[in-house]
RNA sequence: GGCUACGUAGCUCAGUUGGUUAGAGCGAGCGGCUCAUAUCCGCUAGGUCCGGAGUUCGAGUCUCCGCGUAGCCA
């Protein structure tokens, strides 16, 4: 058994969690739970850095200490990572008191190879910006990018010699190929260490919210050797030999671009100095535009991680986020291209395959699983081929890091198996009453159907159980392990269609349709009748209209209209309803008694001589004026639908 | 400005070391099926592979120049 140690970054609790933090962790999810699924022993990652200059002012300014600020914005982060259902190991804060313990010995460890020394750094500093800026990068007293003002300081600090590590740097990179992906990545890290690498601050003394220095209490850690270290302490380091040898190196590092060169270029060094292994990869994911704009607090286009909780269902936000973004490129969160994917992929496509077997299964095979020989017809053969080819193709990308490319393969093995069914028909062989080959195709299907969904798993959990469950298929049939044969599906099982799996989302509306509609509306509201085909509606509209089969308990005349009656009819709802119809000269109150017809029971309310009608009778005109109404059974109850 | 990528169908992208007629999904048009969430299947249209020059028997692929986009340059 292969272990699989992931990590996110620990994120900075300064502000709100933001799509970007959910995309990052569910990524990190996701794979933990492929590897899960494949029977790795898997350690999971996140959690949250909160010390620093920032946190400290953000306190003070509220009137709360530090710890108090963190523990409320920390809780937020949790707070989401549980309404996401992700599945990390630990949520390390650097605030807890293990960690504390291993950035000292880290750092003990570091001073131990002649590493750390104490110097003054110096420079023109610009508070607000929290950095340090050269000669050529200040004007007139201020930072030329950020305008904020800048002063000269010297401040005492202890220093890691950076450039002692240059070389064995760049020969890590040149040594292991993937250590730093995207490849364009690790050569950005490479131009940069090539250039020459200046020693590093690594203590503050102008603010004290942070982890002292070891042995000497004037100084706190600066950011850098206090967060990365938690990638070590939450597997022991230091501490629990056992599981850190068992976990360390980390797999994977998974961060954001804009921390590409603390964790491909400080943090190898910190563990080369400290005498530990380095992690196998560091990889760094691009960022989300929305709707193909960057997103940003000014232009009011942030996207605060809980909306999007609230607004789709986790398996679509999984499901879109880990398909449409390539892992290392920027990605576009588009509202149409999520209601694209999920009515196309997801619903139209697997949703429906699910479903239209599972009927079929409850209506040709009497819900059970049947006792099929090993496939021998050509087209069987090929579908389990594809599955069996499916699987491996589906770990070659994961391998890859590229989890888009590993749903696309899934989705292409539910478009075979709807293509295996379309063409070997079996509602065909049912009618004929081939009850062999019905249960051989569905057999297939239903078997093909399993390796979908036990693939799609770690990126649609929660439909993925939902179809296993239906499969009735135990947890020993839910492993990358039980696809590695074809025919896991064991016969006699019973079988259950579940829900809808994915529920199809309406398209936003396009901006520049919606402006030319109503352009449209304005100008020429009256003449759209005269035209030609004006009267065709599409389907949505027709689907808005709801009708009943409406059961009429009582009718009377409505005085002083010779053509009204009012109804009250049954629609299958706790009270019935008042309906006013334009009947009366066709029918008699007593005749109308019990008749079960066709009521639209969703049209707006209108008075009628003082009466509200809150539903229609759909009646048949004769030529003569004299009306027909469409009845329904016995066995039809009130409130039916009709389509 | 320097460096590194990228530029392929309306959209999103695939295209091994150069090798027949450049592909997929979505979208569009047409046809078919009826088990199914109006779904599914098939067919069709749509390309100056950013532009130019070069190497080669042969270039989307290699080289150079230009244009455009993105990232990095403590």
């Amino acid at each position: 058994m292969s272990k699989f140690y992931v990590t996110t970054p620990i994120y900075y609790v300064n502000g709100a969690p933001h799509l970007g933090h959910a995309y990052t962790t569910i990524l990190a999810d996701a794979m933990a739970r492929y590897h899960r699924l494949k029977g790795d022993d898997v350690y999971f990652l996140t959690g949250t850095d909160e010390h620093g200059l920032k946190i400290q002012r953000a306190a003070e300014e509220r009137g709360i200490s530090p710890q108090q600020l963190v523990d409320e914005n920390s809780a937020r982060f949790r707070e989401l990572f549980e309404r996401l259902e992700l599945t990390h190991d630990r949520f390390i804060r650097t605030t807890d008191d293990d960690h504390r313990k291993a950035v000292e010995a880290m750092v003990e460890h570091m001073k131990a190879s002649d590493d750390i020394y104490l110097d003054k750094y110096e420079g023109w500093y610009s508070a607000s910006d929290e950095a340090y800026y050269g000669e050529d990068e200040i004007e007139d007293g201020v930072a030329i990018a950020s305008g904020s003002p800048v002063e000269w300081v010297e401040e005492e600090s202890y220093f890691f010699r950076l450039s002692k590590y240059e070389d064995r740097l760049l020969q890590w990179y040149e040594d292991h190929p993937h250590s730093v992906a995207p490849e364009a990545r690790k050569n950005e890290v490479r131009t940069f260490v090539e250039s020459g690498l200046r020693d590093l601050s690594i203590s503050r003394t102008t603010f004290d919210w942070g982890i002292p220095m070891p042995d000497d209490a004037d100084h706190v850690l600066y950011v850098w050797v206090d967060a990365l270290t938690n990638y070590i302490t939450a597997v022991g380091a230091f501490d629990d030999t056992e599981r850190f040898e068992k976990y360390w190196p980390a797999d994977i590092h998974l961060i954001g671009k804009d921390i590409l060169r603390f964790h491909a270029v400080y943090w190898p060094a910190f563990l080369m100095s400290a005498g530990l292994p380095l992690p196998k990869q560091i990889y760094a994911h691009g960022w989300w535009t929305v709707e193909g704009e960057k997103m940003s607090k000014s232009k009011g286009n942030w996207v605060d991680a809980f909306d999007l909780v609230e607004e789709y269902e986790l398996d679509v936000l999984r499901y879109f986020t880990m398909r449409e973004m390539p892992l290392g490129n920027d990605g576009n969160f588009s509202k149409a291209r999520l209601v694209e994917r999920n009515n196309s992929e997801l619903a139209d496509n697997i949703g429906n395959l699910v479903n239209r077997t599972l009927s079929m299964s409850m209506g040709f095979i009497d819900a059970t699983i049947p006792d099929v020989a090993d496939p021998t017809d050509e087209a069987d053969v090929a579908l389990r081929d594809r599955a069996l080819a499916t699987v491996d193709a589906v770990d070659a990308a994961m391998e890859e890091r590229q989890p888009h490319r590993a749903l696309e393969h899934i989705t292409k093995l539910s478009g075979e198996t709807n293509n295996y069914i379309q063409t070997v028909q079996p509602w065909a062989h049912n009618k004929k009453g081939d009850a062999t080959r019905v249960e051989e195709t569905l057999y297939c299907a239903l078997e093909a159907i399993r390796y979908v969904a036990v693939l799609l798993s770690p990126f649609v959990p929660d439909a993925s159980r939902r179809i296993l469950d239906g499969l009735g298929v135990g947890n020993e049939l839910r492993t990358i392990n039980s696809l590695q044969s074809w025919g896991g599906l064991p016969a006699g099982t019973t079988i259950e269609k579940p829900d809808v799996l994915f529920q199809k989302l309406d398209p936003p509306p396009e901006p520049e349709d919606e402006e030319e509609e109503e352009q449209e509306a304005e100008e020429k509201p009256e003449k759209k009748g005269d035209e030609e085909g004006a009267n065709i509606i599409t389907f949505d509209q027709f689907l808005k209209v709801e009708m009943k089969v409406g059961q009429i308990i009582d009718a009377e005349p409505v005085e002083g209209a010779d053509k009204l009656l009012k109804l009250t009819a049954d629609v299958g709802e706790d009270q019935p309803r008042t309906v006013v119809a334009g009947i009366a000269k066709s029918f008699s109150p007593d005749e109308l008694k019990g008749l079960r017809v066709t009521m639209v029971t969703n049209l707006k309310p209108a008075k009628l001589f003082g009466i509200e009608s809150q539903a229609m009778v759909l009646a048949a005109k004769r030529d003569d004026g004299s009306l027909a109404l469409a009845t329904y059974p016995d066995d039809v109850p009130p409130g039916t639908g009709v389509s």
